[in-house]
DNA sequence: CTATATGCAAATAGTTTGCACGGAT
DNA sequence: ATCCGTGCAAACTATTTGCATATAG
């Protein structure tokens, strides 16, 4: 759920930044509202998007931003073969569902432990995380109504 | 097991690309047999690598070759969060290990089979592919002789 | 008020392309 | 003789940086 207040700013991305010592400008807002709206932008696509809501946010901007917030582990880049890289708000650990018809991008939540401690059992190795996608075809493509 | 002839030459990699219909120059074999040589080699492993063995190999042959050979499907682009792109010979499937402490990048053969039928059986999408990494701790770094 | 963020322009890095030459079939 | 690959330079794209000004807290 968000919270958005009269000036039509989402809330919680106030308190995200501050909470991550950064401060709430506007064009840090305007970043974070785009990939909310997207779910998953690539740089052009945040280009594109803020063009026309925020015109003189300069690319620099944007590239100092995300840098930023992927610092500071607010966003995160999502990189996906044959594809651009991909920016989105980090947010519960998930994997990535990519439609080979329709290009969509879907983020999924599933437990990913019994690979994990296989992996573990097998090589000796300690696992930290893993970064997860499947190529799918969705269920949209697959019986289009 | 590699066979190498008289010249130095990998073989198999000379089969490989013909294979595919892609003449053996000297240079590609160059850069076939540098990937060999590292498993996972950025452009700029690449690149200093064959700069010793190779002097007059240019830079926009190396990135001729890589996207040719990328498309014929003999090299694979492995990209990973918070690390430059690096490429590899296409082999049997696996996941990727990579530790977080020394950097190594390994591969590792395992079914992901019960994942991607979790995945299908959830969402109702058909899956095609997965791609798969883990950072690790590895053995070695846990444990040093 | 002060430190940080921004916009712009310039610098740098990364990648692709055009063209003339050279080597393999 | 013809085709394809290469090297080099130039073009193009992507990303970062320096600096003067603006702004959040």
């Amino acid at each position: 759920m968000l919270i958005i207040n009269k000036k039509g700013i989402i809330l919680s991305h106030i308190k995200l930044l501050k909470n991550h010592e950064l401060k709430a400008t506007p064009q840090r807002l305007c970043i974070l509202d785009t990939l909310d709206e997207c779910g998953h932008a690539t740089l052009e696509d945040i280009q594109k998007i803020i063009s026309k809501k925020f015109p003189t946010l300069s690319l620099s901007t944007i590239y100092r931003n995300l840098n930023d917030m992927i610092n500071q582990e607010i966003v995160s880049e999502v990189k996906l073969a044959n594809k651009k890289d991909y920016f989105e708000i980090k947010k519960e650990k998930h994997v990535h569902l990519v439609c080979k018809k329709c290009g969509k991008i879907e983020d999924f939540k599933i437990k990913t432990d019994d690979l994990s401690k296989k992996i573990e059992e097998l090589t000796g190795d300690k696992v930290l995380d893993d970064t997860i996608t499947f190529d799918v075809i969705c269920k949209d493509c697959l019986s289009p109504k």
